[in-house]
RNA sequence: GGUGGGGUACCGAAGCGGUCAAACGGGGCAGACUGUAAAUCUGCUGGCUCAGCCUUCGUAGGUUCGAAUCCUACCCCCACCA
């Protein structure tokens, strides 16, 4: 159920408009456009393999490749698997920890997985393909390195690269000679995939442009070709701040990280002022059907027609219809749907999230245990007053139902599907018990 | 070291012999409304076997039928003076 996102090349169509009015683009240097026109190219983005998985953070360039793909380009992925050991200081105000290298491998893997939810590894025209820079950079020679490479770069002209004068100048912090030398190594990539993979161009989010512009530098100087590189802008929250961070952390693209009911959560939520521009960043919908939606929205905002689409666009591009169909299970029965349909598997998986605790049958014998009990014992209230209190005031749920009698008890029989009773406080306090046989 | 003021529930702050589980404000929780937002409104906010009982007002004693409130000692804070 792979989806069949590539096709052949059409010369009449062009990456950079698409770029542009989706928002996606940033900056790109001369001639980028006219070398897209010429003919299919081959184009490549670094992931950075400091987490086994990607998080939306990294969606932008993701559907950059994508709509690259589209277009009918062929769309290379450097898993940077070496200079993922060194660390990139761009954007970063601190050294980062080095990874351990066995880490790096795992992580490589978990993000070559996810990478295949998006590009189409198998076309016959224009496969997606990953590379990983430990094929030339494992056993480069200090000496040949500094050789081929260092000869081409002046150090005046590292120090005035923004990323590295900033932490020059910060006495706390500094620099290290091993991130000093970041950007070599990255633009020593560039000039390998350029000959081993003919790969003329580079993207990359904003804060990649030295790094980018040092490797088509490289390649002009060692090898007096030409190459292009293009930048991605970066993506920001309603008040500028960072992108992908919610209350509970990052949203991760691995399943096992953030579920798909959170993931779906995190674009359901987009800020209003936002979700226009993230349709056309993070989806594939044209620009017509985005129109439509911007203007449903002026008139019901309430319904949040583009934050549905939106959500779900990208829920089942990164999980599957599976994966959204399960999140619409989850969003209907978290916000207080019927649980009774559901079966026990369905209910499992809805409450992955949730606190849980285990109960005996046994436990339950003839008289069942009282409700105050049950729900102190789980968490969810301090005393068994205090669970009085939420009774007496309409605030608590057994299997999405209301309580509505101080006396109730829990008795196997109001199990859901036999097998789980689900406790709520309120709107969003979970707790989950598992009645075991 | 001297003088004065003070320690009250999650926080701030009233209370100064019984009607005090303790006003009021904030915060928190819940309900209504709503767009899964904000604002607003309502209720709750020590524990329990809950029309009752038990434990709480810096700590330890005492006076009293009865103490957060009066007395004694101690501990800690703050202000001013040295």
């Amino acid at each position: 159920m792979k989806r069949r996102l590539s096709c052949v090349y059409k010369g009449e169509m062009n990456l950079l408009e698409e770029y542009r009015w989706r928002g996606m683009l940033q900056d790109s240097t001369q001639g980028a456009d006219e070398a897209l026109g010429k003919g299919p190219v081959k184009a490549y983005i670094g992931f950075d393999p400091t987490a086994s998985s990607l998080h939306v953070g990294s969606l932008m360039p993701i559907m950059g490749l994508v709509h690259l793909q589209r277009m009918g380009h062929s769309p290379l992925v450097l898993l940077g698997g070496q200079t993922g050991l060194v660390g990139d200081p761009s954007g970063k105000i601190e050294e980062r920890p080095v990874l351990p290298k066995d880490q790096v491998e795992e992580n490589l893997s978990g993000i070559r997985g996810q990478l295949e939810h998006f590009l189409d590894f198998d076309s016959s025209v224009n496969p997606a393909q990953t590379v990983n820079n430990a094929t030339w950079l494992a056993d480069l020679q200090m000496v040949d390195f500094l050789r081929d490479v260092g000869k081409y770069f002046s150090v005046t002209s590292l120090l005035n690269k923004e990323s590295i004068k900033r932490r020059v100048k910060d006495q706390d912090t500094g620099i290290s000679f091993a991130e000093f030398s970041y950007v070599l190594l990255q633009a020593y990539d560039f000039l390998a995939l350029n000959e081993k993979y003919g790969c003329t161009f580079q993207m990359g989010g904003s804060d990649q442009w030295g790094n980018i512009t040092a490797g088509i530098q490289l390649i002009r100087k060692a090898r007096n070709k030409k190459a292009y590189g293009i930048t991605y802008p970066l993506v920001t929250g309603p008040e500028g701040n960072k992108f992908g961070k919610t209350e509970t952390g990052t949203t991760w693209l691995d399943p096992k990280r953030t579920s798909p009911y959170r993931f779906y959560q995190f674009w359901m939520n987009v800020d209003d002022s936002l979700v226009i521009d993230y349709l056309k960043q993070f989806t594939l919908l044209e620009a017509k059907v985005i129109q439509d939606l911007r203007s449903v929205h002026n008139e019901r905002p309430h319904e949040r027609m583009p934050h549905r689409k939106l959500a779900e666009e990208i829920t089942s591009l990164v999980h599957g219809q599976d994966g959204l169909s399960k999140a619409r299970i989850a969003t209907e029965v978290l916000f207080g749907g019927e649980l009774g349909g559901l079966r026990a598997d369905e209910i499992e998986d809805v409450f992955s999230d949730v606190p849980s605790s285990e109960m005996s049958e046994s436990d339950l014998s003839d008289e069942g245990l009282s409700i105050l009990d049950v729900v102190t014992n789980a968490g969810l209230t301090q005393s068994r007053s205090e669970a009085r209190r939420a009774i007496e005031g309409g605030g608590l749920y057994l299997n999405n139902i209301r309580v509505t009698d101080i006396e109730s008890r829990l008795e196997a029989g109001n199990a859901a599907d036999g097998r789980f009773f689900v406790l709520r406080k309120g709107k969003k306090n979970y707790h989950l018990i598992r009645l075991l046989h």
